[in-house]
DNA sequence: AGCACGCCGACT
DNA sequence: GTCGGCGTGCTC
């Protein structure tokens, strides 16, 4: 009688399936599986879809009855034996694409990254010695059994290399019935962390900070916590001490921690291996799928403690999250730019919201958001102003390039150039930070004028002469530099403009013949491997000057370092951007806190030809707070952030005219009221980008109109324009 | 994401 | 004539 049961449930599909309603489909559960509590919120089950089998999440047991036709539904065929998505991901996921725009099966995609995990799971078996075994035994078993006083559950391998006796022996054994075997789904667990292993010894601002934040992981509730402290304060020694308090506090607790460009972290690895024992468990786009899924897997199961990981590592299937930290907070990198477009950091804590647990935002530079919120008392705030041990701050000024002639094809002035033989006189290092990769930025004809540009973006092509190419830093694209000029024919007058970090290397070369250099970059150090090298080369003091891009700045620590010297202060200082000085000013912070952090004092030499600019001024001075505050009140002044709330609609498509006529669609449509403005369309920062033609609108609203609501009404009151698309970028990053 | 449907170019 | 290119649209 129960095959008349019916009942219609949700079923989420970790696919895109359409914007902006596309959220879970109608299923019938009929036979069994309609049976009371059969299926429960969350189960993973199967469902036919146009024609073939996918796999989903249970979302609603009890939708609305007036939704899609009764008739038509199909049924649920199957559910799987695995334990359900965790109620507060689930939540988390309704959160993120409630508040993102996003289609929910796109956020439940990134949550079931997995390849394959609820397909063909792994079966281990782990044996136990019998309950009663036979008083005579060979020689070998008995060293076996002595070894395996009170082990619970051991794969043979691990049996044999315990007892230290063959596999066999352990087989025949299990063939015997000597010991009994139980088969477990899943994968090799992780080795568990030492929370209760001496610590580091701290100083007492470091304590004072450590304790807080240990004690507010005691108290078990929601609270978010700045910990601000300058370059070389021992932030991260510090927020360990918070890790061993989870650890220690409760029950199998799990602990996440975000760090930005988690392949670059070898430094924090060792640290983290040096205080807790074990590797933390990793998380990130390059894992092998085996890796991945065993990682998935021991978050699943609650087995995992610590996950160290890239933004989407808030996704996993926490099972007891009681911590979370979020390194570097003011990095631009936790800004998702593609499918799901969200802010890691600030789901970071509508994450430790939803598990109700303390969140740390840790930083040397802080986003403005972050301290306007610690400000305003809503995050405690705990600022560390002192460098750990001997390390003092570096003294720092700015060199007025305009004062100096260079020679054509050279970047460095006098007094750098001074201060680094200096250096080396010394035998200390130095670091030279530019910001642009390759080896020029523009290659240009000096016959015609012609420029190299992307075919695919509005980009230039930048040099790599190391890899004899030009490349589009946007879409990849690259071709050989040509001989003559693709425009006037010219023969050799492509000209290279401006400089990269490979042309810089090729001037200190000819400036130091005698030195060591290692170029840092993005396109030359490609594994965590090989930046563990480098690193490892650099402590060594196997490298008198390092010549890299951003990923300098994150969290090195090198003692011999003494002197920074940033090529040019002026990058990224012009154009509209409002977050541009704010994010200029937090990435030459954070390299000049590269020098000097052990007993040598550290030295910065910023050129510049805007030596006025305030963000220099204010690096100089370290009047950050006065700097900061005149960043809030133009913010203030302009509505934006985090005074009002900010939105951007993008249109890109491969034809320009559908573009254009699905903007004037928009535009046409826009809403009109108080509290907020809809500005455009105008062509996009990258206007065309991988082929696609880029235009967009900005949402401009007062921070209590609810901007989603407003952006659905929009464009769900529009007809679907063709050949499109439109992505929605709540809290763009950069808003030109 | 798949998969079907559909409308234009060069092949036995 | 038709094989097949991939643009467009739909899936409970």
């Amino acid at each position: 009688m129960s095959l008349f049961i019916q009942s219609r449930v949700q079923i989420l599909l970790p696919l895109p399936l359409g914007m902006p309603l596309g959220g879970a489909l109608d299923y019938i559960l009929e036979g069994d599986l309609a049976e009371l509590d059969a299926v429960k919120l969350g189960d993973f089950v199967t469902v036919p879809l146009s024609g073939r089998t996918v796999q989903g999440v249970v979302w609603d047991l009890n939708p609305s009855a007036d939704g899609y036709d009764m008739a038509k539904l199909k049924p649920v065929l199957s559910k799987l034996e695995l334990p359900p998505l965790p109620d507060l991901l689930r939540e988390f996921i309704d959160w993120v694409s409630a508040y993102s725009l996003a289609d929910k099966g796109s956020v439940l995609k990134m949550a079931l990254s997995v390849p394959r995990a609820f397909h063909s799971e792994k079966k281990i078996t782990l044996y136990r010695l019998a309950p009663s075994l036979p008083e005579k035994l060979t020689a070998a078993r008995r060293t076996v059994v002595d070894a395996g006083q009170g082990i619970s559950g051991l794969s043979i391998k691990d049996w044999a290399l315990k007892a230290g006796v063959s596999t066999g022996v352990i087989r025949a054994m299990v063939k015997a019935g000597m010991m009994q075997g139980e088969e477990i789904s899943g994968e090799k667990p992780f080795a568990e962390p030492h929370a209760d292993q001496a610590g580091y010894s701290l100083s007492k601002e470091q304590q004072q900070a450590a304790d807080h934040m240990s004690e507010l992981v005691r108290a078990d509730k929601f609270k978010t916590i700045l910990l601000e402290g300058i370059t070389g304060s021992g932030k991260t020694e510090v927020y360990f001490e918070a890790v061993a308090a989870a650890l220690q506090h409760s029950e199998k607790p799990q602990i996440l921690v975000l760090v930005p460009e988690i392949s670059l972290t070898a430094q924090w690895l060792e640290r983290f291996e040096k205080r807790f024992g074990v590797e933390p468990i990793n998380w990130h786009s390059e894992l092998t799928p085996a890796q991945r899924r065993r990682a998935w897997w021991s978050v699943m199961t609650g087995q995992g403690r610590v996950v160290v990981g890239a933004r989407s590592a808030l996704f996993l299937p926490f099972q007891n999250l009681k911590l979370i930290i979020v390194d570097e907070e003011h990095s631009a990198t936790f800004k998702q730019e593609e499918g799901v477009i969200y802010h890691g950091r600030d789901m970071a804590v509508v994450r430790a919201r939803g598990a109700d647990c303390p969140i740390v935002l840790a930083s040397a530079t802080p986003s403005l958001e972050t301290l306007m919120n610690a400000d305003s008392g809503k995050y405690d705030w705990l600022y560390m102003g002192s460098r750990h041990g001997e390390a003092v701050l570096p003294d720092m000024h700015i060199i007025d390039m305009r004062r100096y002639k260079l020679k054509s094809g050279t970047w460095l002035a006098e007094p750098l150039k001074n201060a680094i033989q200096k250096t080396l006189d010394n035998k200390e290092q130095t670091l030279l930070y530019l910001n642009r990769r390759g080896y020029a930025p523009l290659t240009l004809c000096r016959t015609c004028g012609h420029r190299m540009e992307c075919k695919e973006c509005s980009a230039w092509l930048v040099e790599h002469r190391k890899f004899d190419k030009l490349e589009c830093h946007h879409c990849g694209y690259h071709q050989k530099k040509p001989s003559s000029c693709p425009s006037c024919a010219a023969e050799g007058a492509m000209t290279a403009c401006g400089p990269g970090i490979e042309r810089l290397a090729e001037e200190v070369e000819g400036l130091f013949p005698e030195v060591r250099i290692a170029v840092m970059a993005s396109d030359e150090i490609t594994s965590p491997a090989a930046m563990r090298e480098i690193i490892h080369s650099i402590e060594n003091h196997e490298v008198d000057i390092i010549i890299g891009t951003q990923i300098v700045t994150k969290g090195y620590h090198f003692p011999l370092l003494t002197l920074v010297g940033v090529v040019d202060s002026d990058l990224g200082l012009d154009g509209g951007d409002p977050r541009a000085a704010e994010r200029t000013w937090q990435q030459l912070e954070q390299v000049a806190g590269r020098a000097g952090r052990a007993e040598h004092r550290g030295r910065v030499v910023f050129q510049s030809y805007m030596p006025d600019h305030p963000v220099l001024k204010a690096l100089v001075s370290g009047d950050r707070d006065a700097f900061l505050q005149q960043e809030a009140d133009n913010r203030e002044n302009q509505n934006m952030p985090p005074f009002g709330k900010l939105a951007a609609i993008i249109i890109s498509g491969r034809d320009r005219d559908a573009v254009l006529t699905a903007c004037r669609m928009l535009a046409r449509s826009a809403p009109k009221g108080d509290g907020f403005t809809i500005l455009g369309p105008v062509p996009a920062p990258m206007s065309y980008l991988r082929g696609q033609h880029r235009y967009r609108f900005l949402v401009k609203s007062d921070k209590k109109i609810n901007i989603q609501k407003l952006i659905r009404f929009w464009l769900e009151n529009n007809g679907k324009p063709k050949a499109v698309r439109i992505q929605i970028d709540i809290d763009p990053y950069s808003f030109t």
